[in-house]
DNA sequence: TAGTATAGTTAGCTCATGCTAACTTGTCAA
DNA sequence: TTGACAAGTTAGCATGAGCTAACTATACTA
């Protein structure tokens, strides 16, 4: 399974949710990235049959190996480019709004050579 | 109508071609964009409807004020970016693919600040 | 126990954007 | 003049990803 830039952001926001302590269903998703129901539970299927996260009984899902990586890659690329776009003088809610949108579209090489430049310029 | 990140790409490969005295007719943008006839005769409709671009009795394409604005706007983009991906150590090639994605990615407010970064680190 | 609220799913729609197959149209050369 | 090639268009398919309406299933409360 191919994952598409949805498919990475439904995996941040279920590494993020659970990292801040909030119980990680479908409906949190749905709440929290501001979707409908059916198109979280579409998209947690896939999810699920791409071996990214697992669903409890109840409902509760958690991220695999596979799918931790992946939002883990997301969600530092997030924040490394947020932290560049406000050092480079972006307000804080442009820089993430970008950023969130940048974090798809940035090779593994173009994101490392940017996170080197922003440790050698602390 | 609203342009998706599919027509920045089109205006921007009608800029690119014009200018670099190539003609402009359907078939050079498919072949320049690798894409199929039926893809790009139907994307050309959608920008002379419009109102991006404009084509002569020959099939002939020009760009529209409106249609040059944007072109250019996100030509720029594409060349900051790469050089400031060559900048930070990105080489050439992925530079200039990921400047192609990030292009249609970041806000106004941004780009003019990476822009201004790199003027004032020349 | 019955009724209601909450969560999840199913069916089916829409839109953007790529594709192929097949048709039309116009130009040029034999 | 005819035939062939090049360019463009039409029709219709596929995929990804959002949506609403409506159904199901579970759990708690009166």
């Amino acid at each position: 399974m191919v994952l598409q830039e949805s498919g990475e952001m439904y995996l941040e926001t279920i590494l993020v949710l659970s990292e801040n302590g909030n119980s990680v269903r479908s409906i949190d998703i749905a709440e929290h990235m501001n979707y409908s129901k059916p198109s979280v539970s579409r998209a947690v299927g896939l999810l699920k049959q791409g071996g990214f996260i697992l669903m409890d009984k109840s409902g509760y899902i958690t991220l695999t190996e596979t799918g931790k990586k992946v939002a883990e890659t997301i969600y530092e690329r997030h924040v490394i480019l947020s932290e560049f776009l406000k050092r480079i003088g972006v307000d804080s809610v442009t820089a993430t709004n970008d950023a969130c949108k940048i974090e798809h579209a940035i090779s593994a090489e173009s994101f490392s050579a940017l996170k080197k430049f922003l440790e050698e310029n602390t």
